[in-house]
DNA sequence: CTGGGCATTCTTGTATACAGTTTTCGTCTG
DNA sequence: CAGACGAAAACTGTATACAAGAATGCCCAG
């Protein structure tokens, strides 16, 4: 939300980013020591951190117990898809009002770089923009609480998708935002709406169909690669630094 | 959201109430340390129930500056309605998919309670009502996140009022809740879109027709009135209690 | 073995200390 | 008298201490 670029903007951000991309399985313990050393913060800011995200619907934090990635029901994922629906419906009549010629070449551009990401099969790339195509098109609504909607709602997709779906997911989901692009320009809202909605339906169809696999990962090196920014030990830019007893990961 | 009923959910409560109902103006500022000192909590806990009404829309909250009752711009609110009319429509549609036979009685006995309260002028209990009418159909809707969603524009509508509409407002919006519920139970989802659609719209109109203006009010007996079920000095619940060195009142 | 404590350890809940920023206000100067 | 300066006051940012609640594991009675 607010661009707030403090440090626990970053931390979230990094975790998110690490959600978003299924770098953390739903599930996964986020203890607030270890974050906060991982990230060279206290505990205080951690726990901002996660309540954000929990906001957000990507991190469970029960009352008395560990935080970890939020783990959706397949009813709740049922819930999120629908409202995603409605939400991506009324962004691509919006952005059908308000069409302006650079948002297709802004669009095309985006769809080629996915084409490339798949191509060259970087899965972490391939997902992540995917998401922001969809992102991309909120921005263009010109309703910024529209937009943070859908931005949340997309975000839990994602994790419903590492949750439920299978692996290796936005494939044919390149040529579906292609034909997304098209039909907007086309300024046919209805059309746009009809092949949005099968978009959408067929990547929920994809989640909820087979179930989720647990795949091997160390919290340790997973988060190192989303910590960019933070830890830099000598920054400088905080007064005192973090003690980090570290106590030799158990 | 969460359930959890700690003590920081019952300060968001009680802010989120005081809000609503229009008894902190738009503006009004925050300070931690005497929220602590109202609530009986360490800034800890205000802060994080800060950062949870900023997330809703209900507090500005800038980086080192003391938080306030948001003051929507007249484009934030504008925006703010927009989603609102989206996210009714859906409901609407989604509680007539769903009708049960209770939901007439039900809604029917809330248009009544608001009805009673216009007539005995309750100027605070109509606003809380009204907004609970629409909250309540978020129910009906099934559907927990849009529900979530609702709240949080219904909430924000109200705030809205406060800084732009006309101090009593909430009067002919009960015949409008009859109308709506009466199209509900026909079960004609186009007529009670449009009728809902109306009535968004008559609310924003009001809203954003005359200018707002500044009451009188002081922070501290406000808050008493919603900090019931805090403060209680000797609830013997937590450990240590806040040592308020009252220092009064500046 | 085998389930039920009980001690131990891991983590979270919450208050508080201290440092750094922003505000406020009074005073001084042109 | 307006604006500038500067010191004091009011707050927020962040780390940390300590208490208390879960989780884990071990030992013993049955």
């Amino acid at each position: 939300m607010s661009k707030k670029s403090t440090r626990v903007a970053l931390a979230c951000q990094a975790l998110r980013q690490a959600i978003i991309e299924q770098a953390l399985p739903p599930g996964t313990k986020l203890p607030e020591d270890e974050l906060g050393l991982r990230f060279g913060m206290s505990r205080t800011l951690v726990r901002e951190a996660l309540a954000q995200l929990q906001s957000e619907g990507l991190v469970d934090a029960p009352p008395r117990r560990t935080a970890t990635t939020a783990k959706p029901t397949l009813d709740q994922a049922r819930e999120i898809f629908e409202t995603r629906r409605m939400l991506e419906r009324e962004v691509v009549r919006l952005v059908i009002a308000r069409w302006r010629p650079q948002f297709g070449a802004d669009l095309e551009g985006h769809v080629r770089a996915e084409e490339t990401a798949r191509q060259a099969g970087e899965a972490r790339v391939s997902i992540r923009l995917a998401g922001e195509f969809h992102t991309r098109l909120g921005e263009m609504a010109g309703n910024s609480l529209l937009r943070r909607y859908l931005s949340e709602v997309v975000s839990r997709c994602s994790l419903i998708l590492a949750l439920y779906g299978r692996p290796h997911s936005a494939d044919c989901a390149v040529n579906e935002h292609r034909e997304i692009v098209a039909a907007l320009r086309a300024g046919n809202a209805e059309t746009a709406i009809r092949i949005m909605d099968h978009h959408i339906g067929s990547v929920e169809a994809r989640a909820l169909l087979d179930q989720g696999r647990d795949a091997g990962f160390d919290l340790g090196t997973v988060l190192s690669r989303y910590a960019s920014g933070l830890d830099e030990p000598g920054s400088a830019k905080v007064a005192r630094i973090p003690k980090a007893k570290a106590k030799g990961k158990r």
